[in-house]
DNA sequence: CTGAAAGCGCTTACAG
DNA sequence: CTGAAAGCGCTTACAG
């Protein structure tokens, strides 16, 4: 059906009356080939469209050049931002990016680190989800990198990267504070994950260093659900129940 | 420096006391296996946690599964739910995205489908730029098939997706006139595009066919040079210039 | 159904 | 610097 023919080494080194090693050499950057050799080679691969099979050149050198990134509802604006930038980065260092995306079923995280595994990806970076231990583990056996952004959970030998989410909860409060807003209000999930919660605290914790005179709630994610509320000096004050679906918001009340 | 050692297919055989042959028929859907065959290597991979290598596989097959996406700013909200949609659906059948980003350079794009190739993707989507002749000939060539998404220019050969511009731009006057919008205004940019154009005359278009008590008018992208503005009936009036630096924006001035 | 063998397109010591 | 040769991990006729 699908009758595909890219030209290989032989031909470039057939037409350039060169010997396969040769114009293998001519592609590695640092092998030694005499100039007139790779004039020669890279005129004939000019004239065919040859280019390496990097499929090839991956299962002989042991490292496939690609780096898979795993994420899920990637159309999000963070996790967009963040996927342009590492690609852009991972094809500087002259790295490419294939690109999984994950849903909310169990398995799906793991599912991903195995097709990263079938690529022979030289790294995985997780943006989302938390794979199984078992999966990583291989993946760190076989010698595949692994990072991991902003993932609460820890794992042995992988590279993580986190927010300082308690600092920036602080900052953005102090920007608020700056910005000239006087009363605040802070609406968090109820899954109360560690990441939500540092939020919480530096956010109150900023909040308490700077006077009384601030209105203060915290809220649930799900409208249907009782939202704690605290009003005044950031103590607990009145229930009350706020409309929000988003993860978590924070915004000038006054 | 990074010893990857993943299990290949060998070990697999030894440990279920089959050939390698046994062991690729087990992971290729359709092939003649004995199911107490199929067991024993099921359970030995399972066990040395064996993946398939599709470096390998694909250059046998002479298919990689992979898709190239190309594309340029891709955190913009079309563009991201475009790549999210894309890579889900790839996934679905068992394809994966591979994910280059270009930039305004000219030879971006070129480069970017180089990369297809040298990874010998089996099909590439260009969702930003316009690459050479010469190089998409190549592509088709070499049999590797090639989508052109919101592109102005033709390629013989390679599949066409369009927007209806003209279509969707009427519609968007519909939506509006339905919303209660009584008067008009139309931004678009000086660059002239056959989508811009095609956009600004299906707006048109509607809004003469819906009567004159509409007001009218079209500008330029950069707010330093002079534009074009109709007021009143749909016809040219009195320049003005409009502050936007979007591509194409309209929406009810009243 | 099964295994031995050839071959995919490359890289890399090895000997010249 | 250069080529012949071995080998990467797989698939697929081929003969049994």
């Amino acid at each position: 059906m699908s009758r595909k023919i890219f030209v290989s080494a032989k031909e470039v080194a057939d037409r350039a009356g060169v010997s396969r090693s040769a114009v293998s050499r001519t592609f590695t950057p640092g092998a030694s080939v005499s100039d007139e050799t790779r004039r020669r080679v890279t005129e004939a691969a000019e004239e065919l469209g040859y280019h390496v099979n990097h499929l090839a050149r991956g299962l002989m050198r042991n490292e496939s050049g690609i780096v898979c990134l795993i994420v899920s509802e990637m159309d999000t604006p963070y996790r967009a931002r963040l996927v342009r930038a590492l690609t852009q980065q991972l094809q500087v260092t002259s790295k490419i990016a294939m690109l999984i995306n994950t849903d909310r079923s169990d398995d799906s995280v793991d599912q991903a680190l195995r097709q990263a595994i079938s690529y022979r990806a030289d790294a995985s970076i997780i943006l989302s989800g938390m794979p199984d231990k078992s999966i990583t583990d291989l993946c760190l056996k076989s010698g595949q990198r692994l990072v991991l952004i902003n993932r609460d959970e820890d794992r042995e030998g992988a590279l993580m990267i986190n927010l300082n989410d308690r600092q920036a909860a602080r900052r953005a409060f102090i920007a608020l504070l700056r910005a000239g807003c006087r009363s605040f209000a802070f609406a968090n999930s109820e899954a109360m994950t560690p990441s939500l919660m540092a939020r919480e605290e530096g956010f109150c914790a900023a909040g308490r260093e700077h006077g009384s005179r601030l209105r203060w709630s915290v809220s649930a994610r799900r409208p249907t659900r009782a939202a704690r509320c605290w009003r005044s000096g950031f103590s607990p004050a009145k229930s009350g129940r706020m409309r929000s679906s988003a993860s978590t918001i924070c915004w000038p009340a006054g």
